[in-house]
DNA sequence: AAGAACCCCAACCGCTGAGAG
DNA sequence: CCTCTCAGCGGTTGGGGTTCT
C-alpha cells in the first residue's frame, strides 16, 4: 500500500466520523460493547462496536454520561463545599478533585467552577484565582455552605478546613490572626443555631486595619428562622476585607448599583441571600 | 410575541506522558 | 533513543434552553 492510498483511506475514514451530540442508538451500542468487553482501548472499541466516532469521543461519552455510577443532578452543598476546599488545595486539577466526589466527573466539576464560581468572581470584579477571592470563598461562601449542610453532618476534615486561616497576602499582609476567630465564630453559629444572637469582642474578620471597621464590641444577629445573618457588617466584613485589594476604586464600584448582579445568578444559586449580597455590594 | 442576551453543559480540541515496538 | 499510539487532562466552544427586554 503506497502513501497516497494510505492518505486516501485515512481521509475517507475521517470524513465518515460522526461528531456532535450522541444518538440513542450510539449510546446503546457503546453501552452494549462496554458491558461485554469492558472499558479501555477506545479506538479499537469505536471500530468494533460499529461506532463512527473517535476513541476519544467514545471514552468521553462513557465516562461523563453513560457509566452507570455517574451521578446526575445538582451538586449538593456537601459536594460544593468539597470542590471549593479541594480546589483551594490543588487548583484546576479537576480529575484529582473528581476522585473525591464519587459519581461526579471532572467535566462536571470544571463546569461548576466555570459557571458558578468564576461567575461570582466576575461579579465582584476580582480574579477567581486571586488571594482576595479565595479568602471570600473560605470566609464567606464555605461557611454559608456549611450552614446549608447542617453543621451536625460535617466531617472532621470540613471542620478543620473551615478553621484554617485564609491565605496570607504576602504583599499587603492584609490577613491577620483574628481571622481564625471569625472562622470559629461562623462555625459555631452554623453549628449552634439555637442561639439567636451573638456578641463578639472584637469581630474583625481579617484583622485588616484598612477596613475602617469598628474595632470592638460589634454585634450581629442570626435569624434562626431564615438561618441567615442580619444587620451590621457581619457579612461584608468578611467579603470586603478580602476584596479590598480587588476593588481598585470604590467610586467606580458605585456603578455596581446599576448592574444586575445582585438579582441574577448570584442569588439564584442559593449561595447567599439577597440581603447578604446587598450588604456585600453596598459596602463598596 | 419575538428577538436578544445570557446560562449551562456536553462535546471537542490540543497537549502531555506513558508504554510498546 | 526514536516513533507511534493511546489514555487522560484541562481549556474551550457551540448549541439548546431559559430569561430578559
Amino acid at each position: 500500500m503506497n502513501m497516497s492510498s494510505l492518505r486516501k483511506t485515512s481521509t475517507s475514514e475521517a470524513e465518515q466520523l460522526r461528531r456532535g451530540p450522541w444518538t440513542l442508538e450510539e449510546d446503546s451500542l457503546l453501552i452494549r460493547y462496554v458491558d461485554r468487553h469492558g472499558e479501555g482501548r477506545w479506538n479499537l472499541l469505536a471500530k468494533h462496536a460499529g461506532l463512527r466516532r473517535t476513541g476519544k469521543s467514545c471514552r468521553l461519552r462513557w465516562l461523563n454520561y453513560l457509566k452507570p455510577d455517574v451521578k446526575r443532578g445538582n451538586l449538593t452543598p456537601q459536594e460544593q463545599f468539597l470542590i471549593l476546599e479541594l480546589h483551594s488545595k490543588w487548583g484546576n486539577r479537576w480529575s484529582k478533585i473528581a476522585q473525591h466526589l464519587p459519581g461526579r466527573t471532572d467535566n462536571e466539576i470544571k463546569n461548576y467552577w466555570r459557571t458558578r464560581v468564576q461567575k461570582q468572581a466576575r461579579h465582584l470584579r476580582v480574579d477567581a484565582n486571586s488571594v482576595a477571592f479565595r479568602n471570600v470563598i473560605r470566609c464567606y461562601w464555605m461557611p454559608s455552605l456549611l450552614q446549608k449542610m447542617g453543621a451536625q453532618n460535617e466531617t472532621p476534615q470540613q471542620r478543620q478546613a473551615l478553621m484554617r486561616r485564609p491565605e496570607q497576602n504576602s504583599d499587603s499582609e492584609q490577613c491577620g490572626n483574628s481571622c481564625v476567630s471569625s472562622f470559629e465564630l461562623m462555625y459555631n453559629i452554623a453549628k449552634e443555631s439555637e442561639f439567636a444572637e451573638y456578641q463578639t469582642t472584637p469581630f474583625s474578620v481579617f484583622g485588616n486595619n484598612d477596613c475602617n471597621m469598628p474595632a470592638s464590641n460589634d454585634c450581629y444577629s442570626y435569624d434562626i428562622n431564615t438561618t441567615r445573618f442580619h444587620d451590621v457588617e457581619t457579612f461584608n466584613l468578611a467579603a470586603t476585607s478580602a476584596l479590598t485589594e480587588g476593588f481598585p476604586n470604590p467610586v467606580d464600584d458605585c456603578h455596581l448599583a446599576d448592574n444586575d448582579w445582585v438579582s441574577d445568578g448570584f442569588a439564584d444559586h442559593g449561595l447567599w441571600s439577597m440581603g447578604e449580597l446587598w450588604e456585600l455590594r453596598s459596602f463598596h
